[in-house]
DNA sequence: ATAAAAGTCTACTAAATCTATATACTTTGT
DNA sequence: ACAAAGTATATAGATTTAGTAGACTTTTAT
C-alpha cells in the first residue's frame, strides 16, 4: 500500500499540473480543495521542492508551482521521492534494495523471481504514466460518466 | 511491501510443497531450515491450517503438510490469507476495499484509474503463479547458475 | 516602515501496525 | 507415563506513519 504521504503528493501534483502556467498556488488552497491536512502537506511540498519538482514563492501572492511540464513528471518519481518503494520485496527493489535477512540464496530464490516479475510490470506502468496522463484520464472518466 | 508474515508463509508453503506426499514436517524443522522465528511461524501455519491450506498432526511424528497439490495453491491466496493486500490503494483493492477518505469522487479519480491498472497487472501474475511454479523457477535458477 | 501573507524548518506526539516472545494447554505415539 | 508436537491467547517491544506545534524568514501591499 502507498503511504498517505505518497498519495497526497500525487494528488497535489495533479492539482498543480492543472494549474501549470498560471500563478503559483497556495498550500492552504490545495489542502482544502483536496482534503489534505495542511501542516502535513507543507512538509510534503517542501520535499518535492527540495527534489526540484516544484518551485516556491514566499510572501503574499506566493505559493507553489510545477517546475516542469506535467507531461514530464512520472508517477514512479513521486513514489521514490516520498519513500514508497515500488517492489513488494526489499530484495527486488531497485532504489530501496535490502537483503531479505531470512533468505539463504538470493540468486536462486523462486519467490524473489516471481516478485521481480511483479515489480517489472508495476514499474512499466508507473514509469510510463505522467501527471498529465492522470489529468487526461480524469477527463475521460468524467466524459464516460456523462454519457 | 509484503509483511514478514506473508513472506514467511510463502516460504513455508514452498518447503511443504517440496515435501508434498511425504510424512508431515515439523514447525521446528521448517523454522530452522528457512531462518524463521519458530513461535512466529507457529501462528502463521495455524492460520494457513484454519484456512484449509494445511493439515496438521499432533504428537510425536506429527507436523504440517499441504492439503492440496502445490500446483493448486496460488500466491495471491497466500497474500490474502496473511493480510497482504495486492492493491497499492485501498480504493482499488478487491478484498480489502476502503474508500480513500480524502477522495472527492472515486468514479472520476485519475490516480485511482492508474493504480487499478497496476493492480490488474499484479493480480494477473500472482493469480497465475502457484507454489509449484515457484519450486520450478527455483530449479531453473539453480541450473542457470551451474552453467 | 510595518503588518499581513505565505513558505521554511525542526521537533515532537499519538496512533497504528508489525514482529516476536511467553505461557499454559491439548493431543498423540511409544 | 512421558516426551513430542501442535493449539491458543496474551502481551511486549519496535518501528513506522500520520499529524500537530511553534517559532522563523521572506515578500508584498499599504
Amino acid at each position: 500500500m502507498l503511504s498517505k504521504k505518497t498519495r497526497y503528493a500525487i494528488k497535489a501534483l495533479v492539482v498543480l499540473g492543472k494549474n501549470f502556467g498560471e500563478a503559483p498556488m497556495q498550500i492552504s488552497k490545495i489542502a482544502s480543495d483536496e482534503h489534505i491536512p495542511k501542516k502535513f502537506l507543507e512538509q510534503i511540498l517542501l520535499d518535492l521542492r527540495n527534489a526540484g519538482l516544484l518551485y516556491s514563492k514566499k510572501g503574499a501572492g506566493g505559493g507553489y508551482g510545477l517546475v516542469k511540464d506535467p507531461a514530464e513528471i512520472f508517477v514512479v518519481q513521486v513514489l521514490r521521492l516520498t519513500g514508497g518503494p515500488v517492489a513488494l520485496l526489499p530484495c527486488v527493489s531497485l532504489n530501496f534494495y535490502q537483503k531479505c535477512d531470512e533468505c539463504i540464496n538470493e540468486a536462486t530464490c523462486g519467490v524473489r523471481d516471481v516478485f521481480l516479475e511483479v515489480r517489472n510490470a508495476t514499474l512499466k506502468i508507473l514509469s510510463e504514466t505522467s501527471i498529465a496522463d492522470i489529468i487526461r484520464r480524469e477527463g475521460l472518466l468524467v466524459e464516460n460518466m456523462e454519457v
